[in-house]
DNA sequence: TAAGATTGAAAACTCAATCTTT
DNA sequence: AAAGATTGAGTTTTCAATCTTA
C-alpha cells in the first residue's frame, strides 16, 4: 500500500504522472481520429462497437454488454446504435429470453467497415508509440497498467 | 527504432497494451468528474484553465497559450471560457499589445475554486493509482511516457 | 420495485464562415 | 494573406422522465 505511506508531497509527482499519461493518450487518439475523418470513416467509438460484435459473431450482444465494455451510458449506445443501425453497419432484433432487452450484431457492411478502419488505427499506434518505445517498455507500460485495471 | 523491425502479429500487443492505458485513463478521469459532479464543482477542463492561470499569476495568459496547453480548439476555448466567465471565475480584458487578442486571468472566485477542486482531484489520483502502484512503478510510467511525449 | 432500453429538451461540441488586426 | 478570436447552424451528449418487462 503504497499511498498509506506516501508524504504530501509526493501527490504532485503522481498528479505529474498521470496528466502526463493523459496527454499522451489524449494526442494519440486525437490524431487516429483525425486520420478517419480524413478518409471519411467514422469514429474510434464505432470501431469498438464493431470489434466487440465481430469478436462475439456469430453470438449477438445485448447492448447492456456493450456500455459495460466501452463504458458508455445506456442512452449513449442507445443513440450510438441508433446511428450505426442508420448505416446499416448492425442490426438490431428483439431479444427472446429476455423481452425488455434487445440482440445486437454485426452486418457485413460492418464487418467491412472493420477491415477499412483497423490500418487507420494501427498506423495511428505504430507512429504513436512504436517508434518510441522499445518492446521491453511497452511490456512494462502494459504490466503497470493491468495493476491499475484490477480495481 | 523498435517498429522498424517488429514483426506484423506484434502489433496486436501494441494495442493491448494502448488500449489498456486508454481505459485506465478514462475510467480514472471518469470516476474524478462523477465526484465533481456529485459535489456540484465544475468539470475536470475548468480545473485545467484555473490550475494555468493560477500559475501564471499575476501574469495574464492569451486564450491561444491556455488552447495549446489544454489540446482544445480555438472555437472550443473561446465557449469554455464564455461560460467561465458568466460564473466570474476569470476575466477577459483587451489586449494591448495585440489588439485581435485578448487578455484572461483568474479572479478571486477562481483561486477559491481551484481550492475545493483539489481535494477531490487529489482523492480520485489517490485511489486509483496510489493504492496499486509502487513509487517505483509510478516513476517507470512517468518516465516511459515522458518518451511518448516528445514527439 | 428494479432492470433494460428509449426519448424530449437542454447543454455542449463541431465545422465552416466571419470579423478584426497584423 | 495569415493569426487571434467569435459566431450560426447542425450534430452529439447529457439529464431526467418514460415505457415495458422481470
Amino acid at each position: 500500500m503504497y499511498m498509506a505511506v506516501m508524504a504530501a508531497e509526493q501527490y504532485e509527482m503522481v498528479v505529474t504522472a498521470w496528466v502526463r499519461l493523459a496527454r499522451g493518450y489524449t494526442r494519440i487518439l486525437a490524431m487516429v481520429e483525425d486520420e478517419l475523418k480524413a478518409r471519411n470513416l467514422p469514429e474510434l467509438a464505432w470501431y469498438d462497437v464493431l470489434i466487440e460484435l465481430k469478436r462475439a459473431h456469430p453470438e449477438k450482444l445485448r447492448p447492456k454488454d456493450l456500455q459495460a465494455r466501452l463504458l458508455l451510458p445506456q442512452h449513449g449506445m442507445s443513440r450510438l446504435l441508433d446511428r450505426m443501425d442508420a448505416e446499416k453497419l448492425v442490426r438490431r432484433e428483439p431479444c427472446a429470453e429476455d423481452r425488455r432487452g434487445q440482440l445486437v450484431s454485426i452486418t457485413t457492411a460492418g464487418q467491412e467497415m472493420v477491415r477499412r478502419m483497423w490500418p487507420v488505427y494501427r498506423n495511428g499506434l505504430r507512429q504513436a508509440l512504436g517508434q518510441k518505445l522499445s518492446e521491453r517498455e511497452l511490456d512494462q507500460v502494459a504490466t503497470i497498467l493491468q495493476k491499475v485495471e484490477r480495481r
